[in-house]
DNA sequence: CAGTATCCGATGCGATACTG
DNA sequence: CAGTATCGCATCGGATACTG
């Protein structure tokens, strides 16, 4: 498909081929992080044109990777992965693994932006480690500059996380108030909710023991097992150039 | 390293960065299969520019994923993989079955040219399984079109084994004759030796031994664990399009 | 919601020639 | 052998606006 094939005797370099084109990793990863929708791929990714979204979507369909299934009735599209691009879990976590543990911590952890930072907190709150009641979780950022810095995360038993940029008109629960970098890094695992607070750049308020068992609903991706992830400096030492 | 980074929070993500820029796969690919010298990765690899391929190592120095060896005296210089880069093996293998299941032959086998073909050629030979005496192996191309048709590879005992593009003043123990497409797939393990004679696009003569044994001094890829590699075809397909 | 259409700019990359 | 230097095109991709 690429407009220059390599022209080698090479599986690996195949397979380059086809994942090599901007932004077709990142949006295997979102399907496999659970998106299907158009829309919630491109939130997810966070700053791809619709038109190259759209392109790469065809592209991947047309090489088997993603199935387009679209309900006319309810006029939406849903992208799914096909097995083929199941098979590819085991190299993508060889992958991420790689990564952890050899891209230094301050290329790794750099900007996201905030809003595309909350959107993924959708999928780090554990909403079965909450209470069985409505629970609303407000995130404060301190970074300077930013144009929205705060967002509220509500729970309602049975329903998903919903993440708003305008305050809800409910009780808060939880008052979170962070460093981006601080935060990103707990659900990198470069560092931890304890060490944060201690580094006094995260602050837990409100409900008691919400506040001291978030490590416990907010998931974090899984590299336990991993040996020599460089963790984020305590204290934060100043960004190079 | 990449002039626009995703600014994603997701390790694969940035191991795409990393790994997506042109050519950055075949040259560790080729770093990999034991090439450490410049003009040797470039033959390896067929097609790049000097300037981008020394652009590239240049970057995978700065990333620590190779480390550059100078030998003044000598006036060589070796590139060779550092730990952080064969710690992509896992990766890198996975990636490999993944394309060896899931890229389609055609396109898995479809051209490289001869000469890089031949040049790979000297790393299939296992010298071991070959006579304690000097062997030459004819190996001539049937396909259409070829500006060189005919390259020898001459096995001295002790030596490596090199390859000729000129006829070789010894006696040729093996005659091979065949269509790239076969010995490419021989080595990819998408058919097999016996498959190509009785499919009649191989055919051997000279030394009965050596001919007869060509599956054991022949080294193809170890993919024999796989399931669901697509074999090529018998009689073979026309290129589509 | 799920895309198209268009435009334009940067730069990645290939080709070729040349050097110590 | 191990690269630099230069050039120029193509295309990739980002931004924005618009549609069914």
């Amino acid at each position: 498909m690429p407009a220059k094939p390599y022209g080698m005797i090479c599986p690996i370099t195949h397979a380059a081929e086809v994942l090599e084109p901007r932004w077709t990793l990142p949006i295997l990863t979102e399907l496999w992080g659970g998106s299907t929708r158009f829309n919630d791929i491109r939130r997810g990714i966070g700053n791809i044109s619709p038109a190259l979204l759209s392109k790469r979507l065809k592209e991947l369909e047309a090489m088997g990777l993603v199935e387009r299934i679209e309900d006319r009735a309810a006029g939406t599209v849903d992208y799914l992965r096909t097995q083929r691009a199941i098979d590819l879990e085991p190299a993508l976590t060889a992958l991420s693994e790689w990564a952890q543990c050899n891209i230094k911590a301050r290329v790794a952890l750099c900007d996201s932006d905030v809003s595309t930072l909350m959107w993924k907190m959708r999928n780090h709150v554990i909403t079965e480690e909450l209470p069985n009641r409505q629970v609303v979780i407000q995130f404060h950022f301190t970074d300077p500059g930013l144009l929205y810095d705060t967002y509220w995360a509500l729970y309602r038993p049975g329903g998903p996380i919903e993440i708003c940029s305008t305050i809800p008109d409910f009780d808060i629960d939880v008052y979170v108030e962070t460093e981006k970098v601080s935060l990103v890094s707990v659900l990198l695992m470069r560092t931890t909710i304890s060490r944060e607070i201690e580094a006094g750049r995260l602050f837990l308020s409100g409900d008691a023991v919400l506040t001291r068992t978030m490590d416990r609903w907010l998931k974090t991706g899984d590299y336990s097992h991993l040996q020599g992830i460089e963790l984020l400096d305590t204290p934060l030492a100043p960004a190079a150039e």
